[in-house]
DNA sequence: CTGAAAGCGCTTACAG
DNA sequence: CTGAAAGCGCTTACAG
């Protein structure tokens, strides 16, 4: 390999490498004739820093770390290219580190490699919280509410989003509706799932545990979850509140298999409004999460937490419900 | 910030530093009482360690690198999990850069952060690459045609794709067919207007340079010139090869804006088959570019690159036409 | 089996 | 304005 060091180019320039350095760096002390020379000379050897050796000195690095282990779903790449965007207004580059290996990335997120994280989707638990906040890791997550010196949360408000897309359908006549629930422990799903509760209850409809039907988030499992339960009881529900947008789209292609019309026979509303429902139909009746508003405020807020501006906090941000065409009152 | 280090983890256990390291790293001397007492120690003190202090020493850091400028389009996340996916299959992480500032990006690449580079619509030059060639950095290309002792390149065959995209429209009896043109200089857009062209000649068909629409790639660019095309002279084509997918939605959308039905009135054809085409109608004609294919292609070229088992080559993938319903025979 | 020492490539007080 | 030296956190010959 033998890479060109900063000795290299001092020897090359004819100066000592702590004036190689300072040039290079802008460091204001160096005279010009000097600064030209070791640029010269730099420039001539090719010469590229050593990111390691710079940064073990533990200055900043001017990254962001944005961390998970599911790239897969439509939210991956617009939330990465908001903030990576915002990232950029900053200053500040964004490393995504996708790894299943939990060890990979605790070390990274500990190793200094960046000056602030972002984790969304990854598989951080309570004890490795812990060691992130020990070590004043800045820190914001996107997926879960959580709070601390160091590290703070931005998360849709899930809960209020079940509550208004379930309460869109009562206020449409629907008394039998369905939940295609996510995964079980995610935030997200269970908060979903209790605005749901409190829509019903408020509209004074008893829960029905049948209506819960499995669909974890995907279209292909909520179509196939929804094919059975339309053909063992098909009258038991008039609507369906889906997990998201990709459960819904699963639904309703169910439907239509099965040869029933949306919204003639059966409503769905979804959540999340991501950019395929432009290319679906019918147009679904969703609740907007502002991912891309997400993704920015998270890359705000950790900003505020590297520059020592602000502890973290948890940010809750709205849903947007759409009345679009996949939901209908009920004759 | 008073992270604990080797030398207090050291210090807990009552051993050198050395030591310490040995019984980290799985060094095979150490006596396993001692190794205990370390792995306690370090335990105890929850210590992780720095990834800038291991890596300086010239250590692989089981990392790849993947680096792009754009990750809107379609391709990104399909082609980020391609490439996650297969390079954990072989004990890799995967690390993606996304910066828009080449310093950033050069300094990562060369700064020994990752083991190899994969680069996508990044803004690498003729004289980077030459920097790259220099350090000897293992890298893979997806988007131009590149070997070299440690550089090599997985390209889809676009000049190939564009001649089977064209001659399925010839045959069909087209006569003026529109090229709907991605951005100058980028390899895809030239190689397809290539196969574009060599399609016509064999068709004895002479090229018409007011057939050529900008469309950037860009399904809004697209629906724009193409209604300014069809707005300004309705007749003079019949087909349109779009750049990508994308160009092509763009273009079939500006149709039916103005009334004309595809593919009763006009013939249209793609490049890629992403994956939102299942939610688009009428479904699309395109040449499949094996994304998936090419990621897990390009990683596996990177890491024999990395192991010294091959030299850079260029890999060229071939695409499939999947004939559809947006093309049509000419009445 | 263990540890003192050198060194990876850099930066930064400090002295001159 | 410039340079010698210490040090960032680690690994690895080498000696004991």
């Amino acid at each position: 390999m033998n890479k060109i060091t900063i000795r290299d180019v001092a020897k090359e320039a004819g100066v000592s490498i702590a004036t190689v350095s300072k040039a290079l760096n802008g460091v204001d002390v160096v005279k010009p004739k000097t600064k030209e020379k070791v640029l010269l000379a730099a420039d001539r050897l090719h010469y590229v820093p050593n990111l390691m050796g710079k940064q073990l000195k533990g200055k900043t690095t001017l990254m962001l770390g944005f961390y998970t282990n599911s790239i897969t779903g439509p939210y991956f790449s617009t939330l990465v290219d908001a903030i990576a965007k915002e990232s950029e207004a900053y200053g500040y580059g964004v490393n995504v580190f996708i790894s299943t290996d939990k060890k990979v990335v605790l070390n990274s997120i500990l190793g200094n490699i960046v000056d602030g994280v972002i984790g969304f989707e990854d598989m951080i638990t309570a004890s490795d919280l812990e060691a992130i906040k020990r070590e004043k890791i800045r820190a914001v997550f996107i997926d879960r509410n959580i709070s601390s010196e160091s590290i703070g949360s931005v998360v849709f408000d899930s809960a209020e989003a079940g509550y208004q897309a379930t309460k869109h359908l009562t206020q449409l006549g629907h008394r039998n509706i369905a939940y295609i629930a996510g995964f079980n422990d995610v935030y997200d799903n269970e908060e979903r799932f209790k605005g749901y509760l409190r829509a019903l209850q408020e509209a004074k409809i008893s829960f029905d545990a049948k209506l819960i039907i499995r669909g974890y988030f995907e279209e292909e499992a909520s179509f196939k979850a929804t094919v059975e339960f339309l053909k063992s009881n098909p009258k038991s529900a008039t609507a369906f509140v889906a997990g998201n947008d990709l459960s819904a789209i699963g639904a309703i292609k169910a439907m239509r298999t099965l040869n029933y019309d949306v919204p003639k026979d059966y409503s769905v509303v979804g959540f999340d409004d991501i950019d395929l429902l432009e290319y679906f139909t019918p147009p679904l009746t969703t609740v907007q999460n502002p991912i891309v508003l997400q993704g920015k405020t998270a890359v705000h807020h950790l900003i505020s937490l590297i520059n020592g501006e602000s502890v973290g906090q948890s940010i809750e941000l709205k849903g947007n419900l759409i009345v679009r065409q996949s939901t209908h009152k009920l004759e």
